[in-house]
DNA sequence: CAGCCATTTGTGACCGGTCACATTCACCGT
DNA sequence: ACGGTGAATGTGACCGGTCACAAATGGCTG
């Protein structure tokens, strides 16, 4: 592997003088940038990341601290980050939490508060997240994707605007002609700006009782044992679920104890996962845009490394996609 | 940040005394690596993973050169290999290739070159992937994830074994009395030792005639439409999708065309991911593990690294889920 | 033509580890 | 008492970039 001296070498200048060529700065005369360019590609020479690393103090590129990277939204979020670090040439690395014990947490930490992580983006979306987001220091270059309206800590926060996603599902349900809307939680919806609170906002202004919310897990088959306790209750006509998976487990639920969908009951998803337009009976929800959230959060990253922090909040809006899954309530 | 000099300092020892603890070296008497250990406590030092690559002239640690991150298949390998990374505090990073473009090829190459990249994987199920593989100096050390009996170049090779996965569900559906089994090939099952081939070995044992394969992208919307192409020849009872996404754009052509499965029409899916279970009809399909392919890509990306490379291939088993998909075919 | 400035280029030190080799010291056998 | 041996530790150089500063070059003014 070549190195600046060798390029320098071969091009008949100092290495200071190559490095100035590849950092482009304006004080090199366009001849002779030409001849190390020429080095440069005759040697094929490419900069070493660790050395750069080790000399600026910090690596450019992300890394990502995420407590899952198989989810949906966790894997769009994580696409889209990638996308826009690779359109500027940076290396991406992940990190995953999957406890928000202590030592955990300690060690996700101090992991990326090592110089060749580069800007770090927190996905805290959940205890793990929040707890990492907690503990990681001042002087650690992040920004996080947090829900909305989350205490903001001094960090760059972005978020997808789940309050309004979850107003507009309860929203249209109400406008079908159910009398309140049901809702099966997902274990990341707690803060004021969450889903919860958007859905209790489209409720309260459909002046609907506010029922009881079902707590579930991420995995489907607690979905599933959500769906058979609603659907044990015959007033319930119309479930808001927490995202697209849990939909599913719910509407099998609803199948399994005789339940038609959207016939006796309407359900919602959230996130618009690519198989829900071809579910039976497709499934109306709302499409978040992870990737773009991803984008918003690679560049939010990339300025705070390099120092051009500008601490605006960025909020993504949803958009809600009508499919065959919900419907006006049965005639009694 | 304090670096080894400043350990060396508070414990009274020279730099390289703790250079040796951290590597733990048997060349340090007791007592001094305990006041060494002592002093990193105290000052709470952890080594630059940055300056050690730069030195070592590798990192340690991983990086996953892929086509893609969301799909079930690739999303749930890089978890498998990332939960293996973590347990050795190694750190991981991913690449990815969205075409088998010379430029963006050699772009992922050159990425991958850095020392800084550690030990490197890739996915090579699909020509993105083997363009990359193809086009890797020998000196980078890396393993590959390929189809099974893929031509093999000298690397380390992992595989699922795909075509035993493919001729255990098609024995399963021929065993019900099916005559034939149609297929719906997603992009990457050409192999000597894909899906494809294990299809074609079930058919031949079973004595069945081979029908014409349905070739789809990785979208459902063209499973949707190979589906409706199927639903409209009344001979076909059985279908053997590429995959479980696949499955569901299939089974909803069916429903659209008037067709029940299993009544009509069985069909079998790869992967099992996890809403197969819950949907209607749960989807039979065959289990594949791609977070023990992750860890055994690891695994051997590190022996690879550390230059004790064994290369045995590795042949990861499947295993057939029977749900509500598949059933005898209709008495005409 | 000296003197000054701006532009372009070069030199030395440094980032934080590791390697190869030198040194110190205690203990052994003869 | 003395050289030999092995274990424990220390010293200098190096990996491949960047920074701060020095020096050479050339054009202009007075």
């Amino acid at each position: 592997m070549p190195s600046i001296r060798d390029v320098a070498a071969a091009a008949g200048v100092s290495y200071q003088t190559v490095s100035r060529v590849l950092n482009d700065s304006p004080r090199v005369r366009p001849e002779t940038r030409t001849a190390v360019l020429a080095a440069i590609e005759r040697l094929g020479f490419r900069p070493s990341r660790a050395a750069r690393a080790l000399s600026l103090g910090r690596a450019r590129g992300i890394t990502v601290v995420t407590s899952n990277t198989v989810l949906y939204g966790y894997a769009t979020t994580l696409q889209g980050m990638e996308e826009a670090a690779r359109a500027e040439g940076l290396a991406m690395g992940i990190r995953v939490v999957e406890s928000a014990a202590p030592a955990e947490v300690k060690q996700a930490v101090d992991y990326v508060s090592d110089a060749s992580a580069g800007g770090v983006v927190v996905i805290a979306w959940d205890p793990m997240g929040i707890a990492v987001l907690e503990a990681l220091p001042d002087d650690v270059p992040a920004v996080a994707v947090v829900e909305p309206a989350a205490p903001d800590r001094g960090r760059v926060a972005i978020a997808l605007d789940e309050r309004r996603a979850a107003a507009d599902a309860t929203r249209h349900l109400l406008e079908l002609g159910h009398r309140t809307v049901h809702h099966v939680a997902i274990p990341s919806e707690g803060g004021p700006g969450g889903r919860l609170a958007g859905w209790r906002d489209a409720l309260a202004q459909g002046g609907a009782e506010v029922p009881e919310v079902l707590g579930c897990g991420w995995d489907i088959k607690s979905a599933y044992a959500a769906g058979r306790r609603l659907a044990a209750e015959p007033e319930v006509t119309a479930i808001l679920c927490g995202n697209d998976d849990i939909a599913q487990g719910v509407r099998r639920a609803l199948y399994d104890a005789g339940k038609d969908v959207p016939g006796d009951v309407s359900i919602v998803g959230f996130d618009d996962i690519p198989g829900s337009a071809y579910a039976t009976p497709a499934l109306t929800t709302v499409r978040m845009d992870f990737a773009g959230l991803g984008r918003a959060c690679f560049h939010a990253a990339v300025a705070e490394l390099t120092g051009q922090a500008q601490p605006e909040p960025v909020l993504v809006p949803p958009s809600l996609v009508v499919r065959e899954s919900t419907a006006p309530p049965p005639r009694p």
